[in-house]
RNA sequence: GGCGGCAUAGCCAAGUGGUAAGGCAGAGGUCUGCAAAACCUCCAUUCUCCGGUUCAAAUCCGGAUGCCGCCUCCA
């Protein structure tokens, strides 16, 4: 498959360095609060590469870390009287429920920052011996950066234009504006382990470099994160691991565009964000993660309520149609005449474009958008009274049935049973606009009986009354059905 | 100030040299007691603007404008 690669600024073709395993870390979360949105963008995104390169057969040997000790962590656990031990767990757990209702797959390994201090000291201490980390008279250790010659070369950025943009703390003790901490000397209060150079706590770069070479051997296959990450975080894990090792950190390094909200970064500091748990008190998980594989991964996508009312309906008739196809194909009579063969080419052609568009640079947009060309499919068949009940309809629909199936287990939605996904999202809308559904079935039942009697005044009247609440009313011949406009 | 990205219909959004996917909304039609759903048809002669390269540009190059990101914690 081609695969962005911001280390190149350009798509480049993307096979595991030893044919098979393909290595892949993707920096997690500091567990200090609840995850937003733009967490579960990136969560997302990559989740859908690893189901799709193991879709492809590659064995995925997946680590998504925890930052779980540093400032925010320590600050927070300060403003609730708690452990920053117990802060980290607390948030850890809230980010596996959310991702568990997002249908993201857990990592292969979920490593915790402080299970590895010893090997972050390791790092350190090999850092300081070749000279490119020092040490302070407080107990910090520094990288030295104008000792990796390589600094910047992910981030597109000279150390000259770096330094001029750079300031020194009060307090800080650096050789270098640019240098960055390795090792941070225990303030009181804090957590702190024990090391060569008296108690502290490690950096945040640190941990990645040592958890990734703890895990995989170098240079990984892919290392993944959000934009932001770019600089410094992924800068330093690359000036720190390649100096220390000698070898590269990673070949390809995969960045998710950032979710937005009116065209500015959804983010903490801005305190414009909404966390996983507000959007899904009031949308399914599905909708979400449908809204955020409905543009390009490295696009901002701009979060909206209308936006994720749209995914709903997009959902919703993906799950109709599965519906609508399972009715037909339970079916026990079929003609024999086959599919035409201009439709059997139509699908055929949706789906390589399926694939196609997964394949280069993990365009879910795109393969959506072939994805709805089987839908629609599916539906043309349903309407063509010749071809409706022939062996041709039934060898086109069990393949996009398939296909269907085959794709949800990439994508991540699509794939639940439609009657029970329909009906959930039925009622989730209907909870959303304030429509009671017993009423609806009383206000249908009513109008049974006048369809019975045949005033149709008076059952157009109830369906004029339900839909000025937003309930739709659908004759079928299997009796009244209800759903939200 | 330095570095980078983006600009496609009413909205969302694919498309990196060969003549504009898809979703939502909208219009007309088939079906229906009437509707709804589903399906069919229509809905960007044009891709922010101005130049250039080319037989051919939304796609490449130069410039302008606007928006955004990173340079400090951040997915």
């Amino acid at each position: 498959m081609r695969l962005y690669n911001t280390l190149a600024r350009a798509k480049q073709d993307f096979a595991p360095r030893d044919g098979k395993r393909v290595s892949m870390y993707v920096c997690g979360i500091t567990a200090y609060d609840l995850c937003h949105v733009g967490h579960a963008r990136s969560a997302v995104v990559f989740d859908v590469l690893v189901r799709y390169l193991r879709g492809k057969g590659f064995e995925v040997f997946f680590v998504r870390n925890f930052t779980d000790v540093d400032d925010k962590i320590i600050k927070r656990a300060n403003e609730l009287g708690q452990q920053s031990s117990e802060v980290a767990e607390r948030y850890i757990r809230e980010f596996h429920v959310d991702m568990d209702r997002l249908g993201v797959l857990r990592a292969d390994i979920e490593p915790k920052c402080t299970e590895h201090i010893p090997e972050m000291l390791t790092l350190t201490q090999e850092l300081i011996a070749r000279g490119q980390a020092y040490t302070t008279l407080s107990g910090d250790v520094y990288f030295r950066v104008r000792s990796f010659p390589g600094y910047g070369k992910l981030s597109g950025r000279n150390i000259d234009d770096l330094r001029s943009g750079a300031r020194i703390q009060p307090g800080e003790e650096k050789e270098d504006p640019l240098d960055f901490a390795l090792w941070k000397a225990a303030k009181p209060g804090e957590p702190s382990w024990e090391s060569p150079w008296g108690p502290g706590r490690p950096g945040w770069h640190l941990e990645c470099s040592a958890m990734s070479e703890k895990y995989m051997s170098l240079p990984l296959d892919i290392h993944g994160g959000g934009q932001d990450l770019v600089f410094p975080h992924h800068e330093n894990e690359i000036a720190q691991s390649e100096a220390a090792t000698g070898s590269e950190l990673a070949r390809f390094w995969v960045h998710n565009g950032f979710v937005q909200i009116n065209s500015e970064k959804m983010s903490k500091s801005l305190g414009n964000f909404f966390t996983i748990r507000d959007i899904l008190d009031k949308f399914l998980p599905e909708t979400l993660r449908y809204f955020l594989l409905s543009s390009h991964y490295r696009s901002p996508l701009d979060f909206s309520f209308e936006g994720l009312e749209e995914a709903e309906k997009a959902l919703r008739r993906v799950y109709a149609a599965r519906q609508q196809m399972a009715e037909e194909l339970a079916k026990a009579k079929w003609s024999a005449s086959p599919a035409p063969k201009e439709l059997v080419q139509e699908l055929d052609g949706l789906e390589a474009g399926f694939g196609e568009a997964l394949d280069d640079d993990l365009n879910t947009a795109g393969a959506l958008g072939h994805l709805f060309g089987a839908v629609r499919l599916a539906g043309r068949l349903a309407e063509d009274k010749g071809l409706r009940k022939s062996e041709g309809a039934r060898g086109l629909w069990t393949r996009i049935a398939a296909d269907l199936e085959a794709w949800s287990k990439v994508l991540g939605v699509f794939g639940r049973d439609p009657a029970e996904f329909l009906a959930e999202l039925r009622a989730c809308r209907a909870g959303r606009k304030g429509i009671d559904p017993a009423l609806v079935e009383r206000r249908l039942a009513e109008r049974q009986d006048a369809r019975r009697d045949k005033d149709f005044a008076a059952s157009d009247r109830i369906r004029d009354e339900l839909a000025a609440l937003g309930v739709e009313v659908k004759d079928t011949p299997q009796g009244q059905a209800w759903d939200v406009a």
